[in-house]
DNA sequence: ATGGAGCTCATACTTTAGTACCATTTTCTG
DNA sequence: CAGAAAATGGTACTAAAGTATGAGCTCCAT
């Protein structure tokens, strides 16, 4: 602002003498501030984000190829400790195994696996297994 | 343009003969070509657009039915009696389900099962179909 | 014919899995 | 905050799985 009385006054005192000098000067303000709205806009809006969403073809190794059935495993009403032995029976491994990385006691793998069988309607954990493959719940 | 040299006029008209309104008069001349150039420059430009690439995984089936591989199944050397047993067992059976079934004994099945694990490099039936799903000798 | 491979079975044993029942604590949820 | 659901753990027991070893049988190829 300071600057721009400034400059008006040197305009001031500079064109006043001339017949319609007003108008040239004006005319210059005209540009002047116009230009500078037409930089102001372009600094200060926004742009605008458009999501691109672009589908990628992914082919899953056969390791890896597996989408869980949500629904059948919803249907199974298993907790998140049953669902997870579940899994660690499913590759292979022991209650002892199962302790030991989930840092539970013998007992408590055992008791979620007892409940785990009634919920899955089997008798043995090969068939928890095997059922769990079907319904494919695991990989 | 002409508009704009008839305000002109206009406003020296009204205001010339009072002192110092010349400021007045510029100020507002600057606002209004300020917000001139921010409309232009609204109007004009295009809209900035930011991409923004989401990569959506879609998965590709695969087949539904099993090709046995028949490599890797070879190379474990099994008997016909021991891979019959490990496709019980992948399946969920017991031993003494699977003794019934085969018209064995309970003995015979246990050292089938004995000979299997060795030969897989297993210490566990569930062991043993895991493996034996990974490589893809069963369903 | 004979020796090896595969199949069968048995006994005796150890280990692991599974059942039943109960108790405590933690975590949600209305 | 009270009650339900989930999680944890213990004991005691039974059932199943797994190991080790030995032995008889059949079939096939050298």
């Amino acid at each position: 602002m300071a600057i721009l009385v400034f400059v008006l006054k040197w305009l001031q005192w500079k064109y006043l003498i001339v017949d319609n000098a007003i108008d040239i000067y004006v005319g210059l303000i005209a540009v002047f501030f116009t230009i500078l709205g037409i930089w102001l806009a372009t600094q200060l809006t926004k742009p605008k984000v458009e999501q691109v969403i672009v589908e990628k073809e992914v082919y899953v190794p056969l390791s890896e190829d597996f989408a869980i059935n949500q629904s059948a495993l919803e249907a199974l009403n298993l907790t998140k400790r049953e669902f997870e032995i579940l899994q660690l029976i499913s590759s292979g491994h022991s209650n002892a195994e199962i302790a030991d990385n989930l840092f539970l006691s013998l007992s408590t793998v055992k008791t979620h696996l007892s409940n785990l069988y009634v919920k899955m309607d089997v008798k043995r954990r090969t068939q928890a297994v095997d059922r769990a493959k079907k319904l494919q719940i695991v990989p």
